[in-house]
DNA sequence: GCCACGGATGAAACTTACTTTCACGAGGCG
DNA sequence: CGCCTCGTGAAAGTAAGTTTCATCCGTGGC
């Protein structure tokens, strides 16, 4: 089974804009500008001809035909209308917040509040656009049936998959998370057949993530990625490919928007996985509160 | 040039959709099976080449443009855009998911999907209108002038408070995170005046996190509770009280929601500590960014 | 009846936009 | 060093959109 075409979201039912930006990292140069210029005003760019686009690209008209096919489209007039209704669809963004902005130098507290959590909250919503319902079913197909799960992530990610690792074994699913390389490298080379790996990275780029992914692809097990990046290096030792939809700013407000779109996916697994047997996840559930309930102070009422 | 339009070209108010309906009598018949077309599916005309519609309403492209003038657009490119705009614009949001709703039981995948992002969504958001800026910047204050922070959390929250140290730490800010109990009180006995302690629970019930908490309070050290529930224990022994805006629903997913809320609020006090300094933050998100680069493959864009 | 007249219309000329081809140059690899 | 690959824009080629203009057809006047 591990050795099926790859299985991930080519298809973007989401927004087209969700997508682009998660291809941006993939794109040249070239294609990068415009990218950039879509993606921050997709309205603009539609009311443009190729010609001026390229212009204000700083490139050449082939540059942002080649783009649009790098992007899925047929041609520069089908991008221009999907922009068209990508940008009408949309909410206006609230008020002068730009999407995907950084924090300017100068400001309060309270804009950074706003900043926040207008990106964490869009990076959720556009993740679960974008997000396959057939691959995600495939992947706890795999894990409903594996005989364990490893849960693989460095950093920032570390914190994720260690939270996918607890609840998976909270319900019951025997599942190994490792902070340390060696010993995750160890487990997944004890990985075989009809067990599974899940990788996750922001960028893809993690080695010590893709190289254990690696060793568990060669041992039999069924491989999984979680990255905002769909062309990253990790993507492709993964049977399944799940893609965030954090837009990317600077590197730092790009990855803590991302952590909560991993975190919401994980979240969807873990709800796929215990859906597949209810009672027993029920079951599982209630007895692990019991077992810290002696750990929490005042029984009853807590709100107002 | 000099041929005046007979319909003076207003500004179409409402759609443009209604606007050619309402002219359309004063269209020639030529015209009419134009706008017609476009009328009864403007999505489909949106996506037609010029020719094409042309043939279809079995008129001369020259009948389209005059078409266009008609009702007031510049040529038929902007029509198409329109158009695209408007048809997306029609197509009704999603479903009017219930806020707070648990999953049904024979929910499908694409509904846990959207209705767990649903509700992590606008968990952050209402998190980030509920938020008192004015406590946050006494929180980032006490944490700027700390000689050291600690975080404490158990479970779920264990990460979040994690997370926290991890990112003051970064920024090189002396924090610490104990998944230990004993650690955890025995360092906060070590806190004194001008420390700062941060307990982060949900619920506002982990007894574990009271305990330290208070601890820390006995020594003299500021204390901060991020929880769901003003009103829990925890709130009672923090000089300073954050709080998350995850609907109760069922437990578990209100604590899904939840721990999203407290990774948005920890991001916030974050970006206002490290606003605090941007020259130092700045620098020392460098360095440790530069330390995890032999850790990424493939350094420059990730190929196609 | 014949002849203007004027609006509607499409064929064809024309312009602009879009697409493809190709050659050059940079950077990597043997 | 030569070979390769890839990104790139100039220019050629094609298709789309626009304008022009002759035709058609109905109308009304002589």
């Amino acid at each position: 089974m591990a050795k099926s075409p790859k299985i991930s979201a080519s298809h973007e039912p989401g927004g087209l804009i969700v997508h682009i930006s998660g291809l941006l990292p993939s794109l040249s140069p070239a294609e990068q500008r415009v990218a950039r210029l879509v993606v921050s005003d997709p309205a603009a760019a539609a009311r443009r001809t190729i010609t001026d686009l390229a212009t204000v690209a700083e490139t050449s008209e082939a540059t942002v035909i080649r783009f649009c096919r790098s992007v899925g489209m047929d041609g520069y007039p089908q991008l221009r209308i999907r922009l068209a209704a990508e940008a009408a669809r949309r909410i206006e963004p609230p008020d002068a917040r730009v999407v995907g902005g950084d924090i300017p130098p100068g400001a309060d507290l309270a804009q950074i509040i706003a900043t926040i959590a207008f990106n964490d909250a869009r990076a959720v919503e556009e993740t679960a656009e974008q997000l396959d319902p057939a691959v995600c079913e495939q992947v706890v197909d795999a894990i409903v049936n594996a005989g364990r799960t490893d849960v693989y992530g460095a950093g920032a990610s570390g914190f994720v998959a260690s939270d996918f690792q607890q609840k998976l074994h909270r319900i019951g699913r025997t599942a190994f998370y490792f902070p340390d390389v060696h010993t995750a490298l160890t487990s997944a080379a004890l990985l075989g057949r009809g067990d599974v790996a899940v990788g996750i990275s922001h960028t893809g780029t993690t080695s010590d993530v893709i190289e254990v992914l690696e060793q568990a692809r060669a041992r039999g097990a069924a491989t999984v990625a979680l990255t905002n990046f769909p062309r990253s290096p990790i993507t492709e030792i993964a049977d399944f490919v799940l893609t965030t939809a954090a837009r990317e700013t600077t590197y730092r407000s790009g990855a803590m928007a991302s952590r909560l779109a991993q975190l919401t996916v994980v979240d969807c697994l873990f709800v796929g996985v215990a859906a597949r047997n209810r009672a027993r996840a029920k079951k599982a559930l209630e007895v692990t509160a019991e077992a810290v309930r002696s750990h929490r102070v005042g029984s009853g009422r807590r709100r107002g």
